[in-house]
DNA sequence: CTCAAATTGTAACATAGTTTACATTCTTTT
DNA sequence: AAAAGAATGTAAACTATGTTACAATTTGAG
C-alpha cells in the first residue's frame, strides 16, 4: 500500500515501468516536439496515437472562454491519444508538449498489423485503457466529493509520487490539474506551509510532511 | 449528426446495438436482480464482470457521507464492471439494479477461453474501454466547464435520446446524475417549464422544446 | 545591468449552489 | 377511505470558491 489511492492524474505511478508500447512503435520515425507545441486538438479527427520516446505531454480540456483543465501528464514509454484512436469519434481532449519530446505517431495500418503480428499487445491495450478509467473515475470522485484544499493535496502527494519530495510546476498548474483558479492555489498552500506541511519556492513545492496532508481526508 | 456529443453518461447511445457480448455470456448461467440490489461495492476485488440480459442497472460513486454521484446507467445487451476486472485493482465504483435484472457474471477462467477462442472480441473490448473512456472525460469536461442548468439540459436531452420525449427519474436521480443537489434540480427544473421547454409531471419529465434546451450551452 | 515577463501573495467583493426547513401534492398501502 | 410514504415546490441563510485587482518578488532576455 505504498501510494494506495493516488492515480488522481498525472499519476500513472501504479503501473509505471510495467508498459512495454516499444514494440508497437518499432520501426516508425521518432519526431521532435518543442515545449508548448502541440500535439492534437480537442474536436479533430484521430488518425493516430502516439508514444513517448522521451519527454512529459499534457493533456486537457478547454473550456469556450479558455479556461484548461489538465487530465494527464503522460511520461517517457507511456502512449497516448489511443481512446480516440479506437473509438473513432472526434478527439475529447488537447495534447502538448510540457518538455522536449520525442515521439513516434502510430497509424491504422501499423497498429493493425503490430497487433495481428503480437496478440498479446491486445491484452496489454485492455489493461491500459481499463486503468484509465480507473483514473478518470478517480478524477470524477475527487472533483465531486472533495474540497478545494483536499484536491491540492491529493495532487501534491500524487506528483511527488512521481518526481520526488520537490515538486515543480506553479500554481496556474496545479490549479488547471485539481480545477481550482489560481488564487485558490495560492491560498491553499500558503496555510499549508503556515501548518509546515508544505515549503514554497519560486516554482517549487517540497513536502516536509505528507502525512500531514494525508490526514487531510 | 443526430445526436451529436450527448454521451454525457447513460448515454451509449452513440454505439447502441453495436456491441455483441452474448457470445461472452454463453454458457453461462443468468441469475436474477431485484431493483436495489447491490451487483458490485466500491473497494471491492473485481473477480467477475457482467453482462446484462435485462434490465437496467446503475454505476455510481459514493462519498464518506453518503453522497452519490452515479457514472452510468448501463442497459439489456451491455457489459459492466469490466475496467476494474481487466486493470485488477479494486472497484471505483458501486453498481446497483434499477430495475429487475437478468445478468451473466463472467469470471476469469471464462474470459480468458472465450477472448482466446474469438480473437476479433479483444478488439471489441477495446472499443468498449475506449467509448467508456471518452464518456469519462466528457463527465469531467461537464462537470468542470458547465453551470447547473446546462449539466441538466445535457443530461434530459441523454435520457431523451434513450427513453423518449417523456423521461422517467425522479428530480433526486438526476441530482445524482449532474452533481447538484435535489433542491436546485427542482428549482432548474421550475424554470425550464415556466419557459415552456418541459412539461413536469409526478416523476416524469416531457421535454417540449429540445432545441431551447440545445440553445442552453 | 536593466527591463520585461512570469510567478506569487493577499484582500475585497461577488455568486452559484448547498443546506435546512417546511408545506404541498401525488401515490401506494392497508 | 385513511394513512403513510415519496416526490416536489420554494424560501432563507450560509459557504466555499471564483473574480478582480494590485503589489511584491523572482527569473530570464537583451
Amino acid at each position: 500500500m505504498e501510494h494506495q489511492e493516488f492515480q488522481f492524474f498525472g499519476g500513472r505511478a501504479s503501473e509505471r515501468g510495467s508498459w512495454d508500447w516499444e514494440l508497437l512503435a518499432n520501426g516508425l520515425p521518432l519526431q521532435d516536439y518543442r515545449p508548448g507545441q502541440l500535439i492534437y486538438l480537442q474536436g479533430s479527427q484521430a488518425t493516430h496515437f502516439y508514444y513517448i520516446s522521451s519527454g512529459r505531454i499534457k493533456s486537457y480540456l478547454t473550456s469556450q472562454d479558455g479556461a484548461e483543465r489538465i487530465l494527464t501528464v503522460y511520461r517517457q514509454g507511456e502512449i497516448l491519444g489511443e481512446a480516440s484512436f479506437f473509438d473513432g469519434q472526434p478527439r475529447v481532449s488537447s495534447a502538448t508538449a510540457l518538455t522536449k519530446c520525442r515521439i513516434a505517431a502510430i497509424d491504422r495500418e501499423h497498429c493493425d498489423r503490430t497487433l495481428r503480428q503480437n496478440p498479446q499487445l491486445s491484452m496489454s491495450m485492455i489493461r491500459y485503457l481499463a486503468m484509465t478509467v480507473r483514473q478518470l473515475s478517480t478524477h470524477v470522485d475527487d472533483t465531486a466529493f472533495l474540497r478545494a484544499d483536499q484536491r491540492i493535496a491529493r495532487l501534491l502527494l500524487a506528483l511527488a509520487e512521481e518526481d520526488g519530495v520537490t515538486v515543480h510546476c506553479t500554481h496556474e498548474f496545479l490549479g488547471g490539474a485539481a480545477g481550482v483558479s489560481r488564487v485558490t492555489v495560492s491560498r491553499v498552500l500558503g496555510q499549508f506551509q503556515k501548518c509546515g506541511m508544505i515549503h514554497l519556492g519560486y516554482g517549487s513545492i517540497r513536502l516536509l510532511e505528507p502525512k500531514a496532508l494525508e490526514r487531510l481526508f
